[in-house]
RNA sequence: GGGCGUGUAACUCAGCGGUUAGAGUGCCUCCCUUACAAGGAGGAAGUCGGGGGUUCGAGUCCCUCCUCGCCCA
């Protein structure tokens, strides 16, 4: 007997139950030695800023459905998990948690304290991150869990950056960032803020030199940064300048003479005076400016504390507000001042200090986008592209112009690292679902924007350089030849004794790469490091260099006298020697994560199997951030794309319209979705919304925690901006509920006086009632199974309704499979669905009542429910185990085409497939021609309340219909609750009768007594109106010579039938009328 | 400013050139029928954002305007 199952599905106890049991038995290892063709997916590793939210949900959910398939197709399935450090984004976060509770800044804490705290914070939410994955049951191979910052990927991180260092892919370059003066970072644009602030508008004037009668006035909202001004800017059209341009003005301030320059693009001759001072290094248009114009030059007035630098003289070491009103002071004493009008201006401001962010030019790291000339050595057009280039964050916007030397060695074709990725995906090795999201990949990677990869952050890979001054023995005086070539002598002994240092260590010289930047600084020296031996190595010199090595370790490091006079000859020729501060772009690491993941750049089986990888599964916002980078850096490293497929999924917003974001806080965690309808009902739900155009709202309601009251969410609930809201329900004896509780959210801890919500979604009702329904179903099939016995169906024995079924599950099979191939899961959760619900349970299972004892019967309701429970197993895992399982003690061998015993589990049971020569159409058409007229019976029920009353059913039809309705009357009678049925040509319409008029038949069913003339004739009316409405436009679309001539001939034959069974229809219809009226 | 998308029933969404535009929820009526009230049977409900066009035929293709969203400048 089988374990009696529960009146209704209990999500809570299936998941407990299958979690533990699929990883017991290890189905979602994957091993590179088992067979299979392989198919792996790697995640797109959220980040440890904070917990997963419904958006991340649908994207997990879609990869689950993905490889659960797969795997149940016979593929070698592999999916890898992990989790992205988010250099600043989750730096920020902690630090902002730091200075919350201690008042410390991360200054304050220093670098390897900081760094510490963000270990703990990002082990905290890594463990709730993977938590929530398989609490939703992603059937990640967790065995080889990821972590951007772990020792595996920060060697592949390594490696690439050394192999980039090493091939010229990697420079240094001046940029804009937005600079936190009090923080002294850089920020990201999206962690600055706008807000209008009171200021002034200063209105000054130059004279042009040797005209001393002459002046140019400008105006700005900043006069300290006219210490960095080097050039006035006018309209190339502007009458007024045209005879200046080319001349030079004087700054009195610093007594420099800057040009007049015709720029068309940032002077506007309607504005002011139409002319503009140009500060390149301290604005972001006048840094655009300085790109179109490079002969100007670039000049930095602020050291990183905010104050003037040497290059303000006299007002070096003033912070920014005293040099404002110094400078304003001195201009006026010089008579150069013209006025001040105040103004509200909008004015950047640090989202981490509050303070103003100051536009400030810095030197960065970047990687090289532009293709290399093969014949010059000079890069070729593209290099540093992008003037107008109006953002100063270090998220977008391109870099310095730099000539920097071309790569050599094998690595010197021409395209560059973005043209290899547009080819991959021009050529269809990379292809896009759906396909118009090429378009933004594209068209990014075609700016072929250098890509700035340093941060001034702690948290994050260190960038494995470091740099020294050479110190210049000979190389003193003016420049000339002789001195270029005793620099270069210089360089190159201070280069041999590193070596020398280095070779103490008996480390290959492949593992480093030492070089300088002849164009940034004739003094400087790099070194990038390989393997962490040469770091340690490196890291040793510096501290002997600055002097700060332990006592033990330079005893036990330096005991041998070689590499103490290795290390002293170094020391000798090198200056400030250390590593670079920096950390890299979390994309750096992130665009590596398909590779590195699998062991690159170790030659590991993982890697060989399973790259490329099949399918990546991602939001379309993060195309070019990381998509195109992955391209670029699997390409770089390993030769091939990192993946076949990018499917593109839509967004969840909240019920406002906006994007469910961890900084915006408005997420709803899938947790609370599960906890209240389980993780089958969450994944269902998340699988249906996944269309292929439209993001998808989710409108949420509080679930009161004292009375399950449903209070819709507001705007101001949300991020934590609400701590207590008064629940406004009523209780059932009608008592306000009236106690206040906490607003769901992304809560970092508990609130000692308010119980938090929950979120819940009506949308998510229909996936619980969907599992219910299925276990409902089965717990019926189930009990009526005495005396099943397996055996392929035979297919002489089936039934009518058996053929129906049976075809309408290899057509639903077959959809699903291609629904799957193309991406479109909506789909999938829709067919399934409709075929569950609407046909097996509503009709096919009503059918079988009939002959519950009937092996064919039997065998047909455990083959049909054995193919849904497989074809749902993708979307709702734990109801399709539970009920697996259930099938498995009843019915452990069955099987439609042959009869097998069933997989332990339906995880690696087979995906349904050659269920083709069930299709039968023609038992399709009839069973649709059954269901119409239960329906038409029922609907005459509902209308006249009959309830339960037995009728009497008489149907008018010709020969061949009459002979198909009578073979399935059981059912007609049973679904119809009829006494008596009889069908014929013959059949005469009963006085006073209910009908169904149908093209193939009309149906009576007397109610003698029960009938309502009016509302019958009301009905008729209606339905003939309706029915001569849609004649009439089809008679007149056949009256159109064109439509004839002109629409395929199908198309017009339909439409000609039409004509008939809605003529023949009419009639009846109307005569069945005439009738009501005379009685 | 450029690109991509979007507007269909009260709500959330399908439908992508061919009968009378669909689903879930909500609403109305009836039913606790021994699988399922998280259920069953039925019903009402939409000038498919506005305007123009192409076509024998247009939610569906084109143009234009309006709304909202995202990406890029």
């Amino acid at each position: 007997m089988p374990t009696e199952l529960p009146k209704a599905y209990e999500p809570k106890a299936a998941q407990e139950k299958w979690l533990a049991f699929w990883n017991k038995r290890g189905y979602f290892h994957a091993d590179p030695a088992k067979p299979g063709e392989p198919y792996a997916i790697v995640i797109p590793p959220p980040n440890v800023t904070g917990a997963l939210h419904m958006g991340h949900a649908l994207n997990n959910t879609l990869q689950d459905v993905l490889i659960r398939w797969r795997r149940m197709q016979g593929y070698n399935a592999l999916w890898m998990p992990g989790t992205d450090h988010a250099g600043i984004a989750t730096q920020a976060v902690v630090e902002r948690l730091i200075f919350n509770t201690e008042k410390k800044t991360r200054r304050d804490l220093g670098r390897e304290k900081l760094v510490e705290k963000i270990w703990e914070w990002k082990d905290k939410y890594e463990k709730r991150i993977l938590g929530q994955l398989q609490e939703m049951g992603a059937s990640c191979d967790w065995q080889r869990t990821r972590f951007t910052l772990d020792d595996t990927c920060a060697r592949a991180v390594r490696e690439t950056f050394f192999r980039m260092f090493r091939d010229g892919y990697i420079y240094r370059g001046k940029r804009l960032v937005n600079w936190d003066a009090q923080l002294q970072t850089s920020v990201a644009d999206d962690e600055t803020y706008t807000e209008d602030t009171k200021g002034g508008f200063w209105t000054f004037k130059y004279q042009v030199v040797g005209q001393p009668d002459t002046f140019i006035r400008f105006s700005t909202t900043r006069p300290e940064t006219m210490l960095g001004d080097t050039a006035l800017c006018v309209h190339p059209s502007d009458e007024r300048y045209k005879q200046l341009i080319g001349k030079n003005v004087l700054q009195p301030l610093v007594n420099r003479e800057i040009p007049i320059i015709a720029d068309g693009l940032l002077a506007d001759p309607e504005l002011g005076t139409g002319c503009v001072k140009v500060t390149p290094a301290h604005d972001p248009n006048d840094y655009a400016c300085w790109q179109r114009n490079p002969q100007i030059g670039i000049l930095n007035i602020l050291n990183p504390d905010g104050t003037i630098n040497a290059n303000g003289g006299s007002y070096a070491g003033m912070p920014r507000d005293k040099a404002r009103e110094a400078v304003v002071k001195a201009m006026e004493e010089l008579g150069l001042f013209e006025g001040k009008e105040d103004r509200v201006i909008p004015l950047k401001y640090s989202d981490r200090s509050k303070t103003p962010i100051e536009p400030y030019l810095s030197d960065q790291w970047f990687v090289k986008m532009s293709d290399f000339d093969a014949l010059s050595p000079s890069p070729s057009k593209g290099e540093g592209r992008g003037g107008g280039d109006g953002q100063s964050s270090q998220l977008s916007g391109s870099a310095t112009p730099h000539p920097n030397p071309p790569p050599q060695g094998g690595r010197g074709q021409k395209p560059g690292l973005a043209q290899m990725a547009i080819d991959a995906v021009k050529d269809g090795r990379v292809q896009f679902f759906p396909k118009r999201y090429e378009n933004s990949y594209l068209d990014w990677l075609g700016e072929k924007r250098d890509w700035c990869v340093s941060r001034q952050l702690w948290w994050g890979h260190r960038i494995p350089v470091w740099s020294a001054k050479i110190r210049a023995k000979n190389a003193q005086g003016i420049v000339t030849d002789s001195y270029k070539a005793r620099v270069i002598e210089d360089a190159n002994d201070a280069k041999s004794t590193l070596i020398d240092y280095i070779n103490m260590f008996r480390i290959p010289e492949s593992d480093y790469e030492i070089n300088f930047d002849n164009d940034d600084d004739p003094f400087e020296i790099r070194c990038c490091a390989r393997t962490k031996e040469v770091e340690s190595a490196l890291q040793l010199l510096s501290e002997y260099c600055d002097g700060s090595t332990s006592d033990s370790r330079r005893s036990s490091m330096y005991s041998m006298t070689e590499m103490r006079n290795a290390a002293y000859a170094v020391e000798n020729h090198l200056d400030n020697l250390g590593q670079d501060p920096d950390v890299l772009d979390t994309w750096f690491s992130s665009a590596l994560w398909p590779h590195s993941t699998l062991g690159w750049p170790e030659e590991t089986p993982e890697l060989k199997r399973y790259y490329p990888t099949s399918t990546l599964v991602t939001s379309r916002d993060i195309i070019t951030l990381w998509v195109a980078r992955m391209v670029m850096t699997g390409l770089y490293n390993t030769g091939e794309v990192p993946f076949k497929h990018v499917v593109i999924h839509p967004k969840i917003m909240d019920g406002f319209g906006e994007g469910m974001s961890k900084s915006k806080g408005n997420g709803v965690d899938p947790l609370d979705i599960i906890e209240l309808y389980g993780a089958d009902a969450m994944r269902f739900g998340v699988v249906s919304l996944a269309t292929e155009t439209q993001d998808s709202r989710l409108p949420v309601s509080n679930v009161c925690p004292h009375c399950g009251t449903l209070v819709p969410q507001k705007k101001e609930h949300q991020s934590g901006r609400t701590r207590k809201v008064v629940c406004p329900g009523d209780k059932p004896a009608g008592i306000t509920c009236g106690k206040p509780f906490r607003p769901s959210g992304p809560w970092t801890e508990d609130d000692p006086e308010f119980p938090t919500a929950k979120a819940a979604s009506d949308r998510f009702e229909m996936g619980r009632n969907f599992a219910n329904k299925l276990w409902n179903a089965t717990r019926f099939i189930l009990m009526n199974l005495e005396g099943y016995t397996a055996a392929p169906i035979d297919s002489k024995a089936l039934a009518v309704e058996d053929r129906w079924i049976l075809s309408r599950l290899a057509t639903t099979a077959k959809a699903v499979t291609a629904a799957l191939d193309g991406y479109k899961f909506s789909e999938v959760a829709r067919l399934v669905y409709d075929f569950a619900w609407n046909e097996f349970c509503d009709w096919y299972i009503e059918m079988s009542k009939g002959r519950r004892s009937d092996p064919t019967c039997q065998r047909v309701l455990v083959g049909v429910l054995d193919g849904i429970v497989r074809l749902i197993q993708p979307v709702m895992p734990f109801l399709a185990e539970s009920l697996w399982q259930a099938l498995n003690e009843v019915a452990p061998t069955r099987g439609l085409l042959e009869s097998k015993p069933a997989e332990d589990s339906v995880c690696i049971a087979a995906w349904p497939s050659d269920l083709g020569v069930f299709i039968d159409d023609t038992t399709e058409g009839s069973i649709a021609r059954m269901q119409e007229l239960v329906r038409g019976i029922r609907e005459i029920r509902n209308r006249y309340l009959l309830d339960k009353t037995p009728l009497a059913l008489h149907v008018k039809c010709n020969d061949v219909v009459a002979t198909e309705l009578n073979a399935l009357v059981p059912f007609v009678k049973l679904l119809g609750g009829l006494s008596s049925f009889d069908c014929g040509p013959t059949t005469k319409k009963p006085k006073q009768s209910g009908s169904i008029v149908r093209p193939d038949f009309e149906a009576y069913i007397p109610l003698a007594g029960l009938i309502d003339n009016a509302t019958e004739s009301k009905k008729l009316e209606k339905e003939i109106a309706q029915k001569q409405k849609l004649l009439d436009t089809t008679v007149a679309k056949l009256g159109n010579e064109s439509f004839v001539k002109g629409a395929p001939p199908d198309v017009v034959e339909q439409q000609r039938n039409s004509v008939v069974e809605l003529d023949g229809q009419l009639k009846v219809l109307r005569a069945n009328l005439a009738e009501l009226s005379e009685s």
